[in-house]
DNA sequence: ATGTTTATACCGTCCAGACGGTACAGTCGC
DNA sequence: GCGACTGTACCGTCTGGACGGTATAAACAT
């Protein structure tokens, strides 16, 4: 049915990588739970045959996932380094759905989000969630001299991802554009 | 063996009590995943029978689970205003794992935020993770006048619970208590 | 007081369905 | 011909849940 037998096999638009979007949006709307190799294929208009021929195992489905949080982790870091409005600004900015990252960070963080739990995959997805924080950290640092204010700033950005991932990011009324303007004037007043 | 046909069923240490216990255990160390049922009655020392006595359905254990989160919530929230310290400093430091409230909202909450996804029952856990969201910030505002201010307040303790998630809460070096001092000041200072 | 009934609080087994994974034959475009 | 698939047919394991049974305590009737 679609364009088959076509080289460089994760560009954006491959079957691979519509895997890899079906399995993060199905971890993201429905969990773990709902996220089985059948419906991933199905989500991802894949055969399963096919899917496993690109991951022969849900473990390296995983592992698929986790490569691209890499990726995508490292892309957006540059972004945020080379953003003129700065580094703050586009971590914040990027921290809420409306906004989210133009490497598609946000999505892939928050799928992960759903797969780290306790023992064996789940580890390794918990020990990348803990690169990208560390990396993330690493460049507010370096526009934030003060190490605390630079975890304030981060713990900021992932109430808002906790806050998409229970799907309530507005809570009181209060738009994260204020919310922004009030960190950056915190960050302004205590230089 | 235990004693048998008590009443009171749902005290501390009765059967009930343990089951929700060893509920919260599992989603929390192994996720939706690992909380079977099988699972959750072996880790209660109790039956599958037994188990099935008192939740009659897994949808029926997730009500239960939800039921106990409104109910500490309630207690917490009860806890947070009369604290000495204020709300603020109580809020704070019991979204970190070592100080967790009194009542065990923490680890209910926790527990709860792991099969808080898609639809069906997940449902109802996002609507009721909203409300305790909603409740900690009316009792936030009643010492932060500043709406934004509050509701930042609110995002560095949600960001705090993220970290125990991801089973990495000391990020930089830096401690809660530094942090739980640099927020001090700010609000001090844009009183 | 004694026997009967009822409710509560479990235990242990069984089963249908779902899930991850395998195997393999065939198709299509370069 | 080779890489990238599709589609169908399976298999073993695990899971939720149904079911029937058992022990104890209290309420009631006589």
């Amino acid at each position: 049915m679609a364009g088959r037998g076509q080289r460089n096999e994760n560009a954006p638009g491959s079957a691979r990588d519509r895997v890899l979007d079906a399995y993060e949006t199905l971890l993201i709307e429905q969990g773990p739970g709902g996220a089985t190799l059948d419906a991933v294929a199905a989500s991802a208009e894949v055969s399963k045959g096919g899917l496993l021929y690109h991951f022969n195992s849900k473990e390296s489905l995983v592992a698929g996932l986790l490569e691209r949080l890499r990726d995508r982790s490292a892309r957006d870091a540059a972004l945020m380094r080379a953003d003129p409005a700065g580094a703050v600004a586009y971590y914040l900015r990027t921290s809420v759905p409306g906004g989210g990252s133009p490497v598609g960070l946000t999505r892939t963080y928050l799928a992960t989000l759903r797969i780290a739990d306790g023992s064996g995959p789940g580890e390794a997805a918990r020990e990348t969630l803990a690169t990208v924080d560390a990396d993330g950290l690493a460049a507010l640092r370096e526009e934030i001299t003060d190490p605390v204010l630079a975890w304030l700033v981060q713990l900021v950005g992932d109430g808002l991802y906790l806050r998409t991932l229970t799907g309530a990011p507005l809570t009181g009324g209060v738009s994260p554009d204020e919310l922004h303007d009030a960190l950056r004037t915190i960050l302004a007043d205590r230089s």
